[in-house]
RNA sequence: GCCGUUAUAGCUCAGUAGGUAGAGCGUAUCCUUGGUAAGGAUAAGGUCACCGGUUCAAAUCCGGUUAACGGCUCCA
């Protein structure tokens, strides 16, 4: 007998050599059938091996991480087996889970269609409800190399090629199938119960561009087709939260051939735009920055003396004035350093927080463009602190502190990310090393969760990155605070000391919203275009009744917009229920309706978006409660 | 940049054997003065993304360019 310790801390025996799916069998009838593989001392296993030893096990299921995992991994092979029944001579890529599904991809004369994805998803249910079992067997290197060049799966060979000498080659079985992996899956095929294949896109052989650009087919697979609903109704809502339709039918911002990636903003995009501008401003001055703004255009000697000549050249734009190179900024922190060297400054003078909203240009290739969250210029809401050594804990955890409270007030959600050095990045290991340990102990002093990124800094120095979960649980980076060496040293950046003598500040740069352009995207899907009151472009409007109520809706905006909230008359003749529709849609926060009644008591009909009619109120009163809840920024 | 798809009126889209274009919404004008999500009529609006080719004839077939979309790569 084994004892096995299950997940609740309690211990139960079974025979040596049970399988796993007798373990779960032996915890409850309902657990087995929804089991699809197990934990074994933290290790993921499938339900079919056995334990030899005493072990903690945990049985997975679709509620956890990895039972989706397996299920999905499982789901994979199910397409490749469809996809070579129906298309012989089809030669697979590799096909793991992803997040919210998996991929196969597939390298095939034939060019896959929407069509055709219906047809495997037709022959996929076929393999599901022969429910195959997964057989797993382990062969050896050369047994595997011998086997996949028979059937001409070269990318299979050349994976097997790669793998390391001390691991096992396992293949899984289902029917006649036959795929190198290195598991855990479901028992059978039969577990997956619902399946739907999302699209087809071309994805490298391997990531890499020098390789043969293969077919990915995307899809994804849940226990229950209830499951599946819900998951198709979440991609249907970000369909419809998408940023560029809500963007176009709201006119805030547009895109034109003439300027791909560069966005165009609108007056109500403007609106948004400079509210959250105003409300960085405010913020800022609060907490001691400085602003300053720098030019777009600079010469190319500051960008060699910087280090992006070396280290950014391909993702900058270029251009001559009277026969000089000049570079357009794809980062503001060089023209923010001449600032610096303007002057001497003095020991007692730092920390110096000098801000600025920046507009830089990167040239990103023309597939990535997309709508505001991916363009090729934008604003950064950037800052550089320059400080002593001895104030660099203390200004992280100011920032740390000051990205906490603007993310809070627009209601977001977010995890916290330490990049490392990267491959191509100057300076020197100990500098980097004091570096990242300077942000580590920053985040563990603010009591911070953090997750870390080998390799993902900046070139001239490592990062925290802010990500923010929106409402449909997506997560986009916004805020990044890098601690600097390497320009200062660069810059010969300078400040006299106690003593009297010259010495190297460090710097920090940061944002906080990141890219103004993409907060507007992320804000736009996140509040579906019902954005709060403080940011509405149109926080107002009102709607006369007929043509005699004009003067007083007039009189009623007037009162208002002198107190600068945003309103618009509405003064169509059109039905009040064909303008009521139009303001509705336009997601306007306080529709007011005024006829004969409201005219007399001097009060307006309010119509509260998401609430519907809330009855007449006093004219003056309202705008109280409007300017208030404008203040509360809700 | 690469792979795939797409491009017809301001917007959403028809146009199914190649014979120089249609609808709904929107816009303008007129009628309707209407109380909480679309009142009616009339009209204007398109060298069918751009360049080239095949053809007596191209929105339609072919080639190229551009842009958008879905991905790969990259990233704020």
């Amino acid at each position: 007998m084994v004892k096995v310790t299950l997940q609740d801390g309690s211990v139960k025996e079974f025979p040596q050599g049970s399988t796993l799916a007798e373990v779960a069998e032996g915890i409850s009838r309902g657990l087995a059938k929804s089991a699809l593989a197990a934990k074994v001392n933290g290790t993921v296993v499938g339900l079919s091996n056995t334990l030899e030893n005493d072990a903690a096990v945990e049985i997975l299921t679709f509620a956890s991480p990895e039972g989706q995992d397996a299920l999905r991994h499982s789901t994979s092979h199910i397409l490749a087996q469809a996809v070579q029944n129906l298309f012989p001579g089809t030669k697979l890529g590799i096909g793991p889970a992803i997040a919210n599904g998996f991929y196969y991809d597939f390298d095939s004369e034939h060019i896959f269609t929407p069509e055709d994805l219906e047809t495997i998803e037709k022959e996929m249910d076929r393999v599901v409800k022969e429910n195959y079992t997964f057989e797993r067997s382990e062969i050896s290197r050369d047994e595997a190399i011998k086997f996949f060049t028979e059937r001409g799966e070269n990318y299979k060979v050349e994976l097997i090629e790669n793998l390391p000498n001390d691991v096992a080659i396992s293949m899984y079985r289902q029917g006649e199938f036959v795929d190198l992996c290195a598991g855990p899956h479901v028992p059978s095929t039969g577990k997956v119960k619902a399946i739907k294949l999302l699209n087809v896109a071309g994805a490298y052989w391997r990531g890499s561009e020098k390789n043969k650009m293969l077919q990915r087919i995307y899809g994804t697979s849940f226990t229950k087709t209830a499951e599946l609903a819900e998951y198709l109704f979440k991609v249907e809502e970000a369909k419809r939260r998408d940023h560029r339709k809500i963007g176009a039918e709201l006119d805030m911002f547009s895109f034109h051939e003439e300027g791909p990636g560069f966005p165009f903003f609108h007056p109500k995009g403007m609106i948004l735009r400079n509210e959250l501008e105003d409300f960085w401003r405010s913020q800022h001055k609060k907490h001691g920055y400085q602003e300053i703004k720098t030019p777009i255009i600079l010469n190319r000697s500051l960008w060699e003396q910087s280090g992006h000549w070396e280290h950014y050249r391909d993702n900058m734009y270029f251009t001559q004035i009277d026969e000089t190179d000049y570079a357009v900024k794809p980062m503001n922190c060089p023209g923010g350093i001449l600032v610096y060297k303007t002057k001497l400054h003095s020991y007692r003078d730092l920390p110096i927080r000098m801000g600025e909203l920046g507009l830089v240009h990167r040239h990103e290739l023309s597939g990535a463009l997309h709508g505001l969250l991916r363009v090729r210029n934008f604003t950064q809401d950037d800052a550089h602190i320059y400080m002593l050594k001895s104030q660099i804990i203390d200004e992280l955890i100011k920032v740390i502190s000051l990205v906490d409270h603007f993310y809070k007030v627009f209601g977001f959600d977010y995890h916290v990310e330490l990049s490392t050095r990267p491959k191509d990045s100057m300076g020197a290991d100990e500098d980097w090393e004091m570096a990242t340990s300077a942000l580590r102990e920053a985040l563990e002093t603010k009591g911070v969760d953090y997750k870390v990124n080998p390799g993902d800094g900046a070139f001239y120095g490592p990062k925290i990155d802010f990500h923010l979960r929106d409402c449909l649980g997506r997560t986009w980076q916004c805020g990044t605070i890098q601690l600097d060496f390497q320009m200062p040293e660069k810059f010969d950046l300078t400040y006299v000391g106690e003593d009297g003598q010259k010495h190297r500040p460090v710097m920090i740069h940061r944002t906080i919203y990141g890219s103004i352009e993409r907060f507007i995207a992320i804000l736009t899907e996140h509040y579906a275009g019902a954005f709060p009151l403080w940011l509405a472009p149109v926080q107002v409007k009102i709607l006369p009744i007929s043509d005699r109520h004009e003067a007083y809706a007039h009189q009623v905006g007037n009162e208002y917009s002198s107190q600068d909230i945003r309103v618009e008359v509405d003064e169509r003749r059109e039905k009040i229920s064909y303008k009521i529709r139009e303001a509705q849609i336009a997601k306007v926060p306080y529709i007011l309706i005024v006829g004969d009644k409201e005219m007399e008591n001097n009060t307006v009909a309010v119509r509260y978006r998401g609430e519907g009619d809330l009855g007449a109120k006093d004219v003056a009163d309202l705008g109280q409660q409007i300017l208030q809840e404008i203040k509360r920024k809700q």
